[in-house]
DNA sequence: ATGTTAAATTATAATGATTATAAATTAATA
DNA sequence: TATTAATTTATAATCATTATAATTTAACAT
């Protein structure tokens, strides 16, 4: 769970950490920044958006999360911090998990030289469901 | 000749798009728009920022060049617009083309029903030259 | 050559996500 | 319950990029 992470990396277990950690447990949404700040903010009205951030960054820098680049304006955050490709819908704009078999590679390697520690692999498409509807039926 | 896509596009050939053109063709630095900016400034001095972020979107548009979004904060430019996998390094920040042979794959392709028209591949790590600096010699 | 015109350039302001700041609050320990 | 360092909060600052509107110009027709 990731509420032990946090008191091992010695931090304190505020109503705030709590509340984002539980929105982001298993959601495979990818929310924003902004998003789970307003997700939030009915019931928790003094929250921040400068919290959201700043436990955000926290979590990502421990390991926690990781921060999905795959869209030109805002990140995005994904709960499961292991590496794996993302999808960006171009019709509904979703972001999905989409684990791409031969793709996936373990780091750290080295090709030609070039250390690699970490990478991305983000598609952009159609995915299933809007394939479906404009594909009649 | 990009030149002759421009003119193929029906875009006025104007000095200040021929300068970036000029200045792309066979650059392998992958270029931020203020460091093409700045490039060019000392010899079109009434070249505007805009001008160059126009001119930028327009070639992307048109598949002649395309945008690399391996860091956070800015955008860059890689006048090759043919797929191929990008690689920052941690150390000197220099983004290099890194054509990743297994990874690379024809576009468009099906994974689990995601129709997949475009990928990005952005490795992160130590370059050569920064690794042979800091193991010694 | 010159005039015409739509397109391009320019300077500048606006945008918007993210980060920094500094004062007020609070979790954790004694 | 008091103490204190960490956290939260509201707000301002940042900074790459985009929008705007006035000026300039490439391309074409005369």
């Amino acid at each position: 769970m990731m509420i032990n992470k946090l008191k091992n990396l010695g931090l304190k277990l505020t109503p705030q950490r709590l509340a984002i950690l539980n929105l982001l447990e298993g959601n495979a949404k990818h929310p924003s920044a902004e998003e789970i700040y307003n997700q939030l903010k009915p019931q928790y009205p003094s929250l921040s958006l400068a919290t959201v951030y700043n436990t955000l960054e926290i979590l990502a820098k421990a390991g926690e999360l990781q921060e999905i680049r795959i869209k030109a304006d805002k990140r995005h955050f994904d709960p499961n911090p292991a590496p794996h490709g993302h999808f960006l819908c171009r019709s509904c704009q979703s972001i999905y998990d989409l684990d791409a078999g031969p793709l996936e590679i373990q780091t750290p390697f080295n090709i030609k030289g070039y250390l690699v520690e970490e990478y991305t692999l983000y598609f952009y498409g159609i995915c299933p469901r809007c394939w479906e509807k404009s594909s009649g039926k």
